[in-house]
DNA sequence: TGGAACCTTCACATAGATGTGATGGTCAAG
DNA sequence: CTTGACCATCACATCTATGTGAAGGTTCCA
């Protein structure tokens, strides 16, 4: 499991204190990975790497699994609450990495350029489009 | 400061720690921020909130300060390097979040839709553009 | 001259995500 | 049976971004 995600053991023996996955054991009590918990780990380390944490994470996962249909049962008020604040906040994060990325790209294609230039004169457009703010 | 910025006290001064802002000191010893700084630490807590370390934020931000064209002398080539490899980072990064927020947006729609019917017959599209992947 | 409202430094605390190591069980092959 | 390659648990370490509080200086206003 822990080659096929590239989390290390202890990450998903954390992943599971969590209560992020719940591994069979066999009879021996080692732990059983399902195939379907390649795809879930990889989207726990997508969120997390999101900023997410493990607590928010382990609310709105069931709302992600695979069969969607299925789960629309056990879908209370707050859960829908929570689901849409969290995807407002991060579609507030990523504009700023978005800003934050054209910011760094601008700056990039504009040194590309002067270097491709005269290695002398340096007089690029001279605005500043600001890159500033965050989320939380 | 810290009102016009958000960060709290202690925050500022572990930014100064990590060496990404220098105020100046008055005669007191007490700092003093220039204007400029607001928009700095606000830019800062983007690139934070954007999951990149203190570390790499100091290397990166000389390059995205203000006057752009003042600073391309002083822009290394592993510097350049650096700053294209976070880019890309964060490009991969946001796609990841894009994912996930689409997920998300398509799961509330769907439940929207199915509470807006009958509460009893759900059958939603039984696709499953699986959210997945990490950067890390 | 006080006192409120600032500021300073130092230092310890915490929460979250991870790493690392010790100690011991299991399994399969030689 | 032993050895090597797994696995398990437990516990402590680490790094980052933060909070919090103590002990004391400065400024300004009354």
């Amino acid at each position: 499991m822990s080659r096929l995600t590239g989390a290390s053991r202890r990450l998903l023996r954390y992943y599971e204190e969590q209560g992020l996955i719940v591994p069979d054991r066999g009879a021996n009590g080692y732990r059983e990975y399902d195939d379907r918990y390649v795809d879930r780990v990889n989207q726990i380390r997508g969120l997390l790497d999101a900023g997410l944490p493990t607590r928010i994470i382990k609310q709105i996962l069931p709302c992600l699994d695979k069969p969607r249909s299925i789960h629309f049962p056990d879908a209370t008020p707050e859960m829908l609450a929570l689901l849409t604040a969290e995807r407002d906040r991060l579609t507030e994060r990523i504009d700023v990495l978005i800003r934050n990325r054209d910011a760094m790209s601008e700056y990039l294609t504009e040194v590309g350029l002067c270097r491709a230039l005269a290695p002398g004169s340096s007089q690029g457009t001279p605005n500043s489009p600001s890159v500033v703010s965050a989320t939380s």
